[in-house]
DNA sequence: TCATTAAATGAACGACGTTCATTTATTTGG
DNA sequence: CCAAATAAATGAACGTCGTTCATTTAATGA
């Protein structure tokens, strides 16, 4: 087997050891000796093919951030009104949330060792993921210029994700994922009726 | 001097190293043994004053709560209408976070080793904490049942609290104190509109 | 006072991320 | 096709971490 063949086979196989790894056990539960046994690999090997633990989850969360992505664009509805289109994304992304529970928390629980900065690619990629958001709702609505739309979006993102995060956190009083859903409908709702007689 | 006296001081000295630590360099910074030497105990002693870091993070964080909580009711302004108070809550929750960063990042950012469950008195005091934000809302809305207030409350609180907390992670674009100030005045306006031209 | 009980101690343990001298495999030039 | 050169794989070893525990030291009480 040729060297290169050799070399990105290793890091995929890394990677898929880790990636199942996060899903399953969360990103606490990450062992650099469980995945070099998981990718069939001594322990040093591990560390041939990425810098350090830091450098490999953040190419798990980079994989992450693309399956959002493209959660996003597959389910977004066309051909309805501004409000249920955000009202849709809002639950798209609860549902993501609620179905890839460890991977999501990664993206947002992770922090670098020894508070080494956050590499330029990633933030950038995390920052473009966002932007998508807006596609949608510019289409429907045309009128905002970009940087409207981005406050908008990005308040309201936020927003959902407090919302979401807070009822997920064991600290808190929980209600059930439909109940979520019923919620978070309601709030960018009512949200988008305030911006209408606000206009 | 006697055995409980001496027991109390050992537990208070911990107790303020581990809070100074937290606040100084937060949570992820935080080592038995530097928290041993700040409080000039053996790193033995620690062990003997609370049963492992889990049990001593939670009682700073919980300290933190009840800052908070006194935070919230000393500045709650009274004296004006419901959309202003809430405005104003959500003000200051966000100076809460910015002058206490690092205190305020380990209340949402501990998780418990082993998956450990957080103990009852801890989730009891935080959902109690989060209940206060209730009253001054029930005050200027008595037309309001308990119930109600505690969703709409719990939802402004969530939204306001993933508003700041993603304006505050490196790996978003992140706009200046006052901007989002300005932006979370303006948030909590609009909501309320929206309740408004719903009712 | 001295036996008894409680508290303080720090060496030691196991687990962790990471490194590196050594071994093994691959490539290259003749 | 072979040997020299280069790259990759390996796992023992290192430093650090939270935690434990046998031992030492202090406080108590009859």
């Amino acid at each position: 087997m040729k060297q290169n063949e050799k070399r990105s086979l290793l890091k995929q196989k890394v990677f898929d050891a880790a990636f199942e790894r996060i899903n399953q056990d969360g990103l606490t539960g990450l062992r650099a000796r469980d995945i070099a046994k998981d990718a069939g690999c001594s322990l040093g090997s591990l560390y041939n093919a990425y810098q350090d633990l830091d450098d490999l989850i953040l190419n798990v969360n980079s994989r992450v951030l693309e399956m959002l992505k493209e959660d996003i664009s597959t389910n977004a509805v066309e051909d309805q009104n501004a409000d249920a289109a955000l009202a849709n994304l809002a639950v798209n992304y609860m549902n993501f949330a609620y179905t890839h529970y460890n991977l999501w928390t990664s993206l947002f629980g992770h922090t670098m060792q020894d508070n080494a900065p956050i590499p330029d690619w990633y933030t950038e990629q995390t920052n473009a993921t966002f932007l998508t958001l807006i596609a949608p709702l510019l289409k429907l609505r045309p009128e905002l210029d970009e940087a409207q739309a981005f406050i908008l979006v990005r308040t309201l993102f936020s927003a959902v994700h407090g919302i979401i995060t807070i009822n997920l956190q064991e600290r808190f009083i929980s209600i059930p994922k439909d109940m979520l859903e019923v919620q978070l409908v309601e709030f960018v709702q009512t949200y988008a009726k305030g911006l209408q007689n606000r206009a």
